[in-house]
DNA sequence: TGTATAATTGAAAAAGATTTTCAAAAAGGA
DNA sequence: TCCTTTTTGAAAATCTTTTTCAATTATACA
């Protein structure tokens, strides 16, 4: 289950485990959808009612540093956060509902390279995302 | 040239030729680097002293919905502006000196469309970046 | 070439988002 | 349980962006 690793991976760097840290871990880990800070509040206060809006930056800095999560860049935003997936993969973001799904690479790291190559670049990283419409939302 | 076309577009669409918006435009579309709306403003102001930075604001909304322009992401922020690119083309930005280079997006539509079919997702827009070092800084 | 008028401007204020400060509370080792 | 250090939430500060508003300016028209 993500939650207890979120947590043990957050203990084994000498981060304590709080109750505003669990409630924002499992919102976080739960969610198929990217979430910004303002939305994570609202969903980890219901069940930790004393958190506020400061802890849950907090948190959220931490996990991204420790690679749990990973920063979203949508047109209506860059401040939402997904569980990190794992090795490099690409997004996929429903445009109804917001729902985010991860896909593999495929080999187009030799495409890029042989593109930058003509312009004279080295290609050190690259941003690779689809937006759409899931099956649910695309029935309506 | 850019500028003077960008020009004649804003005035077609029945905006006013100042010199705050001349100022603004030019520092644009000759930067080959994308530019936060700070940096428009400190450049501009060269050349136009009175420029107050809500002028570059208002400027960059009505060149970004002209699309003359276009904002770009980046791991540092989501707020810089570049030329837009004749139809639909993909970025290489050099991590050393900002340098921003568009390429074609050959054929990879029937790829997208084949992977986002896999879950589900019809696709309807997509971003692709590139990130590296361009000639000149993969030199040092 | 003036003049009227509607758009545009910059400053200041407001609004929003994020970060910092700080005293009180809580976690976790001894 | 106690002690130390981390963490917390509230308030204040900071930064970015937007709104308000009176003064200025571009442009159509006489």
């Amino acid at each position: 289950m993500t939650v207890n690793s979120w947590l043990t991976q957050l203990q084994s760097h000498g981060y304590r485990l709080t109750n505003a840290r669990k409630a924002v871990v499992e919102t976080v880990a739960r969610t198929p959808s990217a979430l910004n800070p303002l939305e994570v509040y609202q969903q980890a206060k219901l069940s930790c009612p004393s958190l506020g809006l400061v802890t849950v930056y907090r948190t959220l800095e931490k996990l991204e540093e420790l690679h749990l999560i990973q920063r979203v860049h949508q047109p209506g935003g860059c401040n939402a956060y997904l569980p990190h997936a794992q090795g490099h993969q690409h997004l996929i973001i429903c445009q109804g509902c917001g729902k985010a799904v991860y896909f593999e690479g495929e080999n187009m790291q030799a495409f890029f390279e042989q593109v930058a190559g003509k312009h004279g670049f080295t290609v050190k990283e690259h941003w690779l995302q689809l937006f759409g419409l899931c099956s649910e939302c695309s029935k309506n």
